[in-house]
DNA sequence: GCCACTGTTAGCAT
DNA sequence: CATGCTAACAGTGG
């Protein structure tokens, strides 16, 4: 499940650990993962890894002369550490160890939906994978996002999950970020005044930096390349809890499939555009 | 045994 | 072209 919080978790847990590390061997257990020859894996052989950085939910190691590796972790994709030469388990797909370490670093993945793709290109950035993801969420000035959603007309909620709208964004954060905008998720994006395109903004920026800051979410898979678990499943205000008391005005959560995936809201909190007049009385 | 599940995409309909 | 919906990928867990 690892959406941006997640995944720029394990980046920066990935990061202090092998930045200036050479590569020693790189073993595929798993010839699927690797999307292309799979000759291209050995010439990170002797390389050092100078890099590791996140772009939308994908993961890229750079090592110098241009070679890169990116990941895809999909739904259960995970980065760990063993023992040099400890045997594998039935999900590990890929093992990498490195010159003068005793550790080696596995990736595993149970349901084998993530991938890995070698690169050699001064910008990776534009490869096939990356190139199509809209701008980061927490890059993008303020100024652009106005006219960035004004372009678009799908409901809220699968416009957050689009990744060539705004990279990273997945199902939990989409719903975390609804509610902390009071925003239904079918409300069209074309009908969003300008003081709730504010709110939406905020609420991105707000829910993924508390999510960055807690470590993500752990629900079931995630932890980060050290086995460390995140705390933001603590905050979740909505996201899996159908039938729970709304924690701001209590009550029940609902539960909608929009575009075939579960969306989670405050029926009262999140109230369909056009209601809110009809039901505002004085008290 | 049946259904749901975090991500993404192909194919088809509107 | 844009958007919406479903199925499919493969496995685990309730």
């Amino acid at each position: 499940m690892p959406e941006l919080p997640e995944v720029e978790t394990i980046a920066a847990s990935l990061r202090k650990k092998i930045v200036g590390l050479e590569i020693e061997e790189i073993e595929l257990f798993l010839p699927k993962l690797l999307r292309g020859d799979a000759a291209e894996l050995q010439r990170f052989k002797g390389q050092k890894i100078i890099g590791v950085r996140r772009r939308g939910k994908m993961l890229l190691l750079s090592c110098e002369d241009d070679l890169h590796l990116l990941f895809h972790l999909k739904m259960t994709g995970q980065f760990y550490w063993t023992k040099k030469g400890e045997p594998r388990d039935a999900p590990t797909h890929l093992g990498v160890s490195f010159k003068d370490l005793d550790r080696e670093l596995r990736f595993r993945d149970v349901r084998k939906f993530g991938f890995l793709r070698c690169l050699e290109t001064p910008s990776p950035f534009d490869c096939e994978e990356l190139r199509p993801l809209g701008p980061e969420p927490l890059e993008l000035d303020d100024r652009d996002f106005p006219g960035l959603i004004s372009r678009r007309k799908g409901r809220l909620k699968s416009l957050l999950l689009d990744q060539s709208f705004l990279a990273g964004i997945g199902n939990i954060y989409a719903d975390e970020i609804l509610f902390e905008a009071g925003l239904h998720p079918l409300t069209p994006a074309s009908r969003l005044s300008k003081k709730e395109i504010g709110r939406l903004w905020s609420a991105i920026r707000r829910i993924l930096k508390k999510a960055v800051a807690a470590g993500g979410s752990s629900i079931r898979d995630y932890k980060d390349a050290d086995g460390m678990d995140g705390l933001f499943q603590n905050d979740h205000r909505v996201y899996g809890r159908k039938g729970l008391p709304c924690p701001r005005c209590g009550a029940n959560v609902r539960r909608l499939v929009i575009g075939g995936r579960a969306s989670f809201f405050c029926p009262r909190c999140q109230r369909k555009k056009g209601r809110q007049k009809l039901t505002t009385r004085r008290v």
